[in-house]
DNA sequence: CCTGAAAACCATAGCCG
DNA sequence: CGGCTATGGTTTTCAGG
């Protein structure tokens, strides 16, 4: 169940999480496979968990969305009700898109977007008044995204 | 071509960010058009440049990649070829899966995944050794991912 | 702009190397 | 395990309201 993952296994992951729209067929000619024998390391793929699901990317910019910040967020306690009041309601602010619990001081990492500097006032403000909790937040804005997402090594 | 976008449209688009792998025939129930209605709209949704396309999302645990890192990293110089030769090099690397040029310092920040503390050091060598114009880097560990990215705000 | 049926296409299972 | 073939389902197109 966990490690026979050949050369071709791997080629397949990697060409559906760049792309998984394409035809069995075309997914076999590109690792080598007929559209059948393709189909089914795929599904193996699938039930042994390596594939989380599928989903349409979003272009965020041509959603309006151009903003993007990375704000860390400290805690006043990191007593187990603090962490947990803080992170339920940190998963119902649809702006923030991540929320990582960090190494060190107990801070939080929230990835949040939104469409401009009108809008992240009004959410800035909103998550300081949603967040409980809140000791300190610092905010810093993405100018430019180097390098997209493109997939996890493989 | 811009702002003609409806309450169904938007319902689509949340649909498929959350689950691509849905029928044509399910997706039009989810949003009460038959399927050929919604096959129209998605297309249609699809050469305005809302989506940027189709990705299978893969276990990033079940790789093994248990670690996941948000590293800054400042530059030496703000020069035009610093910073070129920087993002030049860090997108060739498979580890760090998104890199930010951030407001400010002319800083950025990576986001990189690995398997262990072991490959962690490696890794980190890497980067030092391969990244041009490093002047400091500073790494954050994500402990646990409260909130995954689960779709734009649409 | 929608529905519903027809046509083209594709995923998928069975069977044999 | 992989290839080939057949079938059932899905996408995609088209006629009509």
């Amino acid at each position: 169940m966990n490690l026979p993952m050949d050369d071709i296994d791997r080629k397949i992951l990697r060409a559906i999480q760049r792309d998984s729209a394409r035809s069995m067929q075309d997914l076999g000619d590109l690792v080598g496979l007929s559209a059948s024998a393709c189909h089914r390391r795929l599904k193996s793929l699938e039930e042994k968990g390596y594939i989380a699901g599928y989903r349409a990317m979003l272009d965020r910019v041509r959603l309006g969305l151009s903003m993007q910040f990375f704000i860390e967020v400290s805690l006043v306690s990191q007593s187990d009700t603090t962490l947990e009041a803080f992170e339920k309601a940190v998963k119902t602010i649809p702006e923030v898109l991540e929320c990582h619990l960090m190494a060190g001081q107990s801070d939080y990492i929230l990835r949040v977007v939104c469409e401009d500097a009108t809008a992240f006032e009004r959410l800035h403000r909103d998550l300081v008044a949603r967040l409980p909790g809140i000791a300190r937040v610092h905010s810093n804005m993405s100018i430019r995204e180097v390098k997209s997402f493109g997939g996890l090594p493989v």
